[in-house]
DNA sequence: CGCAAAATAGCACGACCGTTCTTTTTAATG
DNA sequence: CATTAAAAAGAACGGTCGTGCTATTTTGCG
């Protein structure tokens, strides 16, 4: 049985429950925990770094056992990708969503960021590990990474293009160019905190942070600042698509 | 023959000419020439994929025969961060010497070292890569990185504190926490042009740079902009220690 | 040229890698 | 409980890796 076909019953039963009514507990659950458990070791060592070999080592398992999950090594860095982005969500993007919109949702989602960078300085990061590692190696674990990071900055623009809607940022400001300047900031505490070991690089983001910030916010409430623009909002869901 | 004593030949080679007064052009020519080869190959597949048999076949020699000019792989890393520092050094920061001491100097550095970034989009950056890579493998391959970085970081943060001096800055100015922001961006290129392939990210690094300095930068010169502190200065060499 | 040392090549080793194939064990259903 | 498919193990493959040996070639000097 080729990876493909091996690739494409994993879909199958996915899709429909199963194909003939089995049931289909232990292996789901068994893969999950082996991503689960390549998810922590990827953070360490890389995506590059994973191999099968660790991976069962970790999970008590033959290195065939592990294999036949995925199909290839391949299937289980984007299952590890896949699942480093929905903790993401989950931790970051979502809790801020409790923050109305605007600059308070601005603030919640750095705070958020700030706050899980804060634990990967211990950890590390697949995003940023994964970006360095496939910089130049095309392929569907590079797609896959571009695709996580590409959603994750776009829901953070569309904060921004909020807060521009109620009014707290001018109408000129430029998302793409904050959002540059925020992800520049959370890089480089991981660059200083995580490599070279500087002391206070979270604070120093926060300094940034607010900085930049206040160089854009309106400080006079332009007529009421419950006047937000109440704008065309289509059905949406997770970070790509979402409601509020 | 170990490691151990082959390593300390080197040395003493390099350290003195010549044990018995032998001349030793060929080699050292060679070894640079296998550095320059390994620099090339690191910058797109990292310290870490650089592999002896790869560098071999580049330089069209035997795998023994690149290996014998270092003793080991990581010897082999190390010759390579060194190098890349130097060449660091050389297009970044001592054509940035010639700019007057203060901003204009500030300037000059952070230009100079974007429009090697904007080179390094293509082929990429040892610095960053490795900075991953080295994350939390300790060995004297990180040491290296971390040495070559933080005489970097330094030399820039010492712009900073003559522009200080000079009186076109606060004192109260932070030079860690502008450099701090400095890096960020840099480092927001990489991310955004290398991996994400978006464009425009050189030119936002650059309005994020305007934007920041122009918060420190004080308007009215005060009393003389020559009025420059005059400070002890002991003699200096290389970035770590410059005299100008 | 001839000779010694340096530079390079050749070869083999043990280790780990991803993957394939076959066999055994486990789990869920009738 | 028996049956059957899923899940896991086992063994082997070709490959690359860094490294250690030994042999060969090349280099530079008397």
């Amino acid at each position: 049985m080729s990876v493909q076909a091996l690739s494409d019953k994993k879909i199958q039963i996915a899709g429909q429950s199963a194909p003939e009514g089995r049931a289909l507990q232990k292996g789901q659950q068994t893969k999950l925990a082996i991503v689960d458990a390549a998810l922590g070791l990827a953070t360490q060592i890389g995506l590059e770094g994973l191999s099968i070999g660790v991976v069962a080592e970790v999970m008590r398992m033959s290195k065939s056992g592990v294999f036949a999950h995925f199909g290839s090594r391949e299937e289980l860095q984007i299952s590890v990708v896949r699942e480093y982005f929905q903790r993401f969500e989950q931790e970051i993007f979502y809790p801020a969503l409790q923050a109305p919109r605007g600059v308070a949702r601005i603030r919640a989602l750095f705070s958020q960021w700030m706050k899980r960078v804060a634990i990967e300085i211990q950890s590390g990061c697949i995003f940023i590990s994964g970006a360095v590692e496939f910089d130049d190696r095309p392929g569907p674990v590079r797609d896959a990474l571009v695709s996580a990071l590409n959603t994750w900055l776009t829901a953070v623009r569309r904060a921004v293009t909020q807060a521009k809607e109620t009014g707290e940022l001018p109408a000129d400001a430029d998302e793409h160019q904050i959002v540059f300047e925020i992800h520049g900031l959370i890089l480089a505490i991981h660059f200083e905190a995580r490599f070279l070991k500087t002391p206070g690089a979270v604070e120093r983001a926060q300094l940034g942070f607010d900085h930049m910030l206040s160089r854009y916010v309106i400080p006079v409430l332009p007529i009421s600042k419950a006047a937000t623009a109440p704008k065309s909002s289509k059905a949406r869901k997770s970070v790509k698509n979402t409601k509020e």
